[in-house]
DNA sequence: CCCATTTTCTTGAATGAGTCAAGACAAGGG
DNA sequence: CCCTTGTCTTGACTCATTCAAGAAAATGGG
């Protein structure tokens, strides 16, 4: 597993560092998770790492397409280790979870604007809202 | 016009408040503002309003459904006065400029995900992301 | 028209995710 | 094994947004 997490760092062509393994290993346990829980993963076997590491790994790794960076409305930034398969998200109102939800395209942009305003569009990302079963149970009840 | 803003907010059962009517008047005149040039452009008719009064006012108004809050990835939030007809956005990856983009369904949600994990969902918000037209010719030349 | 109640606004401080910067350190090629 | 370059540590800092307490203003009843 970690010397998976190795080979996708050689063949992005970036340097095989222990921080950059082990937020790759948290993000891939943790679908979704934000910064904070990334650190906090990432230090269960890293005791030492700085936040700063977890920030620029976390950037490079997405600038790299390791990793995809999400981030609905009123949260914090969160990731995940599904890339290229332009899926989508559900989000709920009342707990903020995050569920994936699959493209019946598959490639972006799986939707063409009506009008796209002379714009060059490559990417059309779709965020659901709703409830999730656990907060809408609770809400009923 | 301020009258027009002053019967919005009697028909949402709001207290009618000079803050409220030109926060309404800035978010009229700048689709798409950030809240610094919304507290900017109301400080042109009220110079001495505080930043507060306009956070509570964008957020008073969002709830009661006379605006809407978008915010992108990367972005701070931004608000809109047309609501109820669930249009969307492209968003320029370059420059950050939003344009709005007419819904073909009009009504919320105007998609339905190919499995929605028993989430109970309201809403489809779609942001599309690309180049806007000065950004394209910019980076082409 | 004025008062009382309730909501809203002002003032000023605080929060917190994320960034910046300088020097120490480690990864990989030669 | 060493050098170069890129990465990590440390610690300060930014900036949008929120919190809190008291002052001011908006609606409804008298």
């Amino acid at each position: 597993m970690t010397s998976d997490f190795q080979e996708l760092l050689r063949g992005a062509a970036l340097r095989v560092t222990r921080p950059r393994v082990a937020v790759l290993g948290a993000v891939y346990a943790n679908p979704h998770a934000d910064t904070d829980l990334i650190i906090r993963a990432v230090r269960e076997g890293l005791p030492k790492v700085s936040h700063q590491a977890v920030y620029d790994s976390l950037h490079t790794l997405t600038d790299a397409g390791l990793l995809r960076r999400i981030q609905p409305s009123g949260s914090v930034a969160r990731y995940e280790s599904r890339v290229g398969d332009n899926h989508h998200h559900v989000v709920c109102r009342s707990c903020g979870v995050v569920a994936d939800v699959d493209c019946a395209v598959g490639e972006a942009p799986c939707l063409t604007a009506s009008d796209d305003q002379s714009f060059s569009i490559d990417e059309a990302e779709v965020t659901y809202w709703g409830l999730c079963p656990d907060c809408s149970s609770t809400r009923s009840s």
